[in-house]
DNA sequence: TGTACATCAGTGAACGCGCGTTCACTGATGTAC
DNA sequence: TGTACATCAGTGAACGCGCGTTCACTGATGTAC
C-alpha cells in the first residue's frame, strides 16, 4: 500500500531541487525541514493568490504535497504559521539597516544606500515585502498585530541610527522619531508602489527609486530650517 | 404561514430607527432601500471583524435579516457590493479637497485645514476609512484595483490644487506630484495609525494630529531650496 | 556493531459545518386603463 | 376612482463542495544499550 500512495511521489518532487544528495530510503520522510516547506509554500501561494486569511490549510497541504492533517505535525493551527512569516519576513527587511550602517558617513550618500538597498531586498524578497504589506492591514488579529510591532520597532532602530548623524545632532528624541516615521512611510509607500507595478512595468522599479531619492532629499532639505522655521 | 416567518420581525427592527413613519402595511417588503442597508452592514462587519474576502453573503444577510437567496436581489455577487463599498467611501475622502479648497490662501494654513480635516472626517467616517487601508492591499483583485484608481486620482487632485499655491508657482508638474505623493503617504500613514490605535488609546488622536502636522511643516520646510538644493 | 524501542512524520477515513448558488414560489407595491 | 396585472423583494428547500479537525494507524529514523 505505502508503495502506491501518490503523496510521497510527490513528496520526492517536491524535496529533489533542494536534497538531491539524500539515499533513496531516506526521500520519504523528511526529518525536520518540511516546516520549512509550508513556509515557503504559503508565501509562493500568498503571492500569487490571495489575503492570509483566505489561505486554507488544505490548500496550503495540496500545494507541498502532504495530507491536510499533517500540518499539525509542524504547527498548531494557521496563526502559528502566520506567525512564523512574520518572523521569517522581517529577516529581509533587517538587511536593510545592515546596509545603511555601512554607510553612515553622509547624509546624501545615506539617502542613495538606503533607497538602493531597499529596492533591491524587494526585487530578492517580493513574497515576502508583499506578504507584510497586506497582512499589516489583514484579517487575521495577531499576525496583524506582529507586523506592526516589528515595524515600530524598525522605526526605532532607524531613528538610533539617525541620532548618530552630525547632521541631526542637535535634534530631539521625539524629532528623530517623527522624522524617521516620515521616511518609513514614504519608504513603506514606495514599496507598496513597487510590488503594484513592478511585475508588469519594467521601468516602474526605476522611475519609482529616482521618486523615492527626490523624496527624502525634500525632507532632508528642510532639516536645516527646522527649529528656526517653528 | 407568512405572518409567522421570524424573518421579516427582524426585518421590522433593522427598519424600525431609520423609517419609522412607514404604515405597518409597507413594513415588511422595502422598495428600493434594501441595498443601502447591505452596504451599512457590511461596513459595519468589516469594522470589527475581518477582510471583506472574509465576509460571507450568508453572514451579511443574516446581519440585515433576510434570506441568504435575497442578496441576489440586489448585487449579482460580492465583488459589485465590494465596488459599492469603495465609491462610497470615497466620498467620504473627497470632502477633505472641498474643505482645502476654501481655505487655499497660505500654506500654514492649509496644513493645519488638511489635517483637521482629516482627522474630523475620519473620526466621522471611521468604518470606511478602515475599509479603503485594508482593502488597498485586500485579497480581492476588482475592489483593490478601484481603490487604488481612486487614490491615485485623490492624489492628482490634490496636485492640482497645490499648483494653484503662489508658494510653489514655480515647480514643475512631475515636482508638484511628487510633493503630493509624498504628503499623501505621509496622511494616509497617520490615518492608519488613528485606526489603529484611537479606539482604545483617547490621546492618540490628539498626538497623531500634533505628529502629522509637523511632518507636513517639515516637507514644506525643504519646498523653498528645492531647486537651489539640487 | 547489532538490536530493541521511542519518536517522528506521514496516512486516510470520517465527521459536522458553513458556504454559494439554483429554483419555484408568493405577497406587497406600483401603474395602465 | 377601481381594477387587472406586471414587477419587485422577499421565502425556503435543496444541492454539492471545501473546509478544519479527530482519530487510530504505520513505516522510517534515531538512539540507548
Amino acid at each position: 500500500m505505502w508503495s502506491f500512495s501518490p503523496a510521497p511521489i510527490t513528496l520526492v518532487h517536491m524535496t529533489d531541487p533542494a536534497v538531491p544528495e539524500l539515499p533513496p530510503s531516506r526521500r520519504l520522510l523528511r526529518r525536520g525541514n518540511t516546516a520549512r516547506t509550508l513556509i515557503e509554500a504559503a508565501f509562493k501561494l500568498l503571492d500569487r493568490n490571495k489575503s492570509f486569511d483566505a489561505l486554507s490549510q488544505r490548500e496550503l497541504t495540496r500545494e507541498v504535497g502532504i495530507v491536510p492533517t499533517a500540518f499539525y505535525r509542524h504547527f498548531p493551527g494557521m496563526e502559528a504559521l502566520g506567525l512564523a512569516l512574520v518572523e521569517d519576513s522581517f529577516r529581509a527587511l533587517r538587511e536593510i539597516l545592515d546596509d545603511m550602517r555601512k554607510d553612515v558617513r553622509s547624509t546624501d550618500s545615506l539617502i542613495s544606500t538606503m533607497v538602493k538597498s531597499l529596492v533591491r531586498n524587494v526585487r530578492e524578497h517580493r513574497q515576502r515585502f508583499r506578504f507584510i504589506a497586506a497582512e499589516r492591514h489583514g484579517g487575521n488579529a495577531g499576525v496583524r498585530e506582529a507586523i506592526r510591532r516589528e515595524l515600530r520597532l524598525f522605526q526605532s532602530e532607524l531613528a538610533t541610527d539617525l541620532a548618530r548623524l552630525p547632521y541631526l545632532k542637535d535634534w530631539s528624541t521625539p524629532d528623530l522619531h517623527m522624522l524617521a516615521s516620515l521616511m518609513v512611510n514614504a519608504m513603506v509607500a514606495i514599496v507598496e508602489e513597487i510590488l503594484d507595478r513592478g511585475r508588469s512595468d519594467k521601468n516602474a522599479e526605476r522611475e519609482l527609486t529616482e521618486l523615492a531619492e527626490k523624496q527624502l532629499r525634500l525632507i532632508v532639505l528642510g532639516v536645516p530650517h527646522w527649529r528656526s522655521g517653528r
